[in-house]
DNA sequence: AACACACACCTAGATTATCTAGGGCTAGAT
DNA sequence: ATCTAGCCCTAGATAATCTAGGTGTGTGTT
């Protein structure tokens, strides 16, 4: 029997994925977040990797880490190369599935905005399952399966974004409600009431961890909420909220519908719906 | 606390590899053997992936298997993206260790060729470290790890190719053994004496799984070999050996040294000692 | 026609690789 | 001075991956 020398080892794959998206954050701990692993296990990864290839690849800075030189060359290839594989696996899942259209938004977006025109959409075209994913923060594009976004940022290595207009904010209230009613705040955009007011107003009302909370409370007659544009349109149009104040201020972002890919045909079509509807 | 919202899981690298190994080949168990696992475990990873996608990637034809046109499509650009992330780990192996130079070769070539040669290699430049593998087959450079491939066929990916000449075939025996002693066989190269002789000849003398052994045997007196010319050379010369017939075929195939990358200076230097020794 | 062969499939059990949890450290911010 | 953010470490638990051995199906050989 012939004897079969055993080869030398690989780089461990999994490590070098750690390696780029933390070469690419230059943290640990935001890529844990995009990995959805604790930063212990980044840790433990680029030390194996490091073991492997047997020089260090980060400075460890005691506030942070910065990439040596070796790991700086290195982190642009690797980045491209996933980016490639991305690519690949994002054509796999297309061809196996091609009338899935995965779309990533807002948890706020998601219910306020979103929601409301599915069901349109749903009926137009009953051939694409729709999937929904609530994010706190807009996925990288070239590594994460959605094909579309929706976010008042651009997502990363997306194809094509539709502008839908600016964000605009202005207090809203039940109808009946006065302008003395206590204020409230979501988590995510205490700065609401500053940035309308010009003023720092610190939250001092209920805070809820979700805007569409906040909102429904609003409705509800629980105070005065900070509405934006977008997302309190329906309750405008159905006279549940009414705008308190004139006072509107346009604040500099927009909510973005990103693309992943050009080609994914029915993903474009959802974004043209999801566009003029 | 803010909730974080599960994401969809992003595709299993491993199993991308695994198939990309398999289209490459066009074979589970030769893709198997290209990454050191049962072709049990290439199956299962191929189905891991089918399953993540949700569609076949390969036919199975209960005699080997075929792309689907959906695994034909992907397999090149993956074959792509992993050539580059293999170019980028070696990059990196070579950044933390500059001076070492891994060598694989067939055994009888690193054993009857190259081991002659290193000790004046070590001694000209004694900051490189030569690790040498003794491998059956030629790996395919762009994925395996070595610095240098010295076979009778060239190896794939290869930046730089230095031929040592054909391979010669003659009887050789030790002195003062008569041509009618015993053949001697190597396992691997069976066909030895029928090509030297140009009519079929079968093995029924000794046969050993190693060259280098049948030559040892033969030195011994144990029989009559069949000399590959750069393997006998150094036995030629000491006098250990004698060729026993003026005939010598010369083979379709040359000893090929193969150089993984152009930049890598050390090895590009070991490669140039090699070829002038 | 009967046989062995090559190839891939499946399942269960064992083995690794990988992750989480919790505690410690350092430097900059409050 | 204390707090916070970010990274390190270790041990134990979990999940991914591999091996082993048996099955089925075409192909080539006797």
């Amino acid at each position: 029997m012939p004897i079969e020398p055993p080869r030398p080892k690989s780089p461990p794959l999994n490590a070098l994925r750690t390696f780029e998206a933390a070469a690419r954050h230059g943290a640990f701990t935001m890529a844990a977040e995009e990995l959805c692993v604790t930063p212990g296990a980044v840790a433990q990864q680029i030390k194996n990797l490091e073991d492997w290839v047997g020089a260090p690849l980060f400075d460890r800075k005691a506030q942070g880490v910065a990439l040596t030189q070796l790991g700086a060359e290195t982190a642009r290839d690797l980045t491209l190369a996933f980016d490639q594989i991305g690519a690949a696996s994002q054509k796999l899942r297309l061809g196996g599935r091609p009338s899935e259209v995965r779309i990533a938004a807002l948890p706020s977006v998601a219910q306020l905005w979103l929601s409301p025109r599915l069901p349109a959409i749903r009926e137009a075209a009953p051939d694409i399952a729709i999937s929904v994913f609530a994010l706190e923060t807009p996925p990288n594009m070239n590594r994460e399966h959605f094909d579309l976004g929706i976010f008042y940022e651009p997502a990363e290595g997306v194809a094509v974004e539709i502008d839908l207009g600016p964000d605009e904010i202005f207090p809203v209230s039940a109808p009946g409600v006065g302008a003395d009613a206590p204020r409230l705040f979501d988590a995510a955009w205490v700065d609401d009431w500053s940035q309308w007011s010009g003023a720092p107003i610190s939250a001092n009302g209920p805070v809820f961890s979700l805007y569409s909370l906040a909102l429904a409370e609003a409705a509800a007659g629980a105070g005065v909420l900070i509405g934006h544009s977008h997302l309190v349109a329906n309750h405008l149009a159905r006279g549940d909220l009414i705008a308190i104040a004139e006072r509107r201020i346009k604040l500099d972002r927009s909510l973005i519908i990103s693309v992943a890919q050009k080609g994914a045909s029915a993903a474009q079509k959802v974004a043209e719906m999801l566009e003029a509807s």
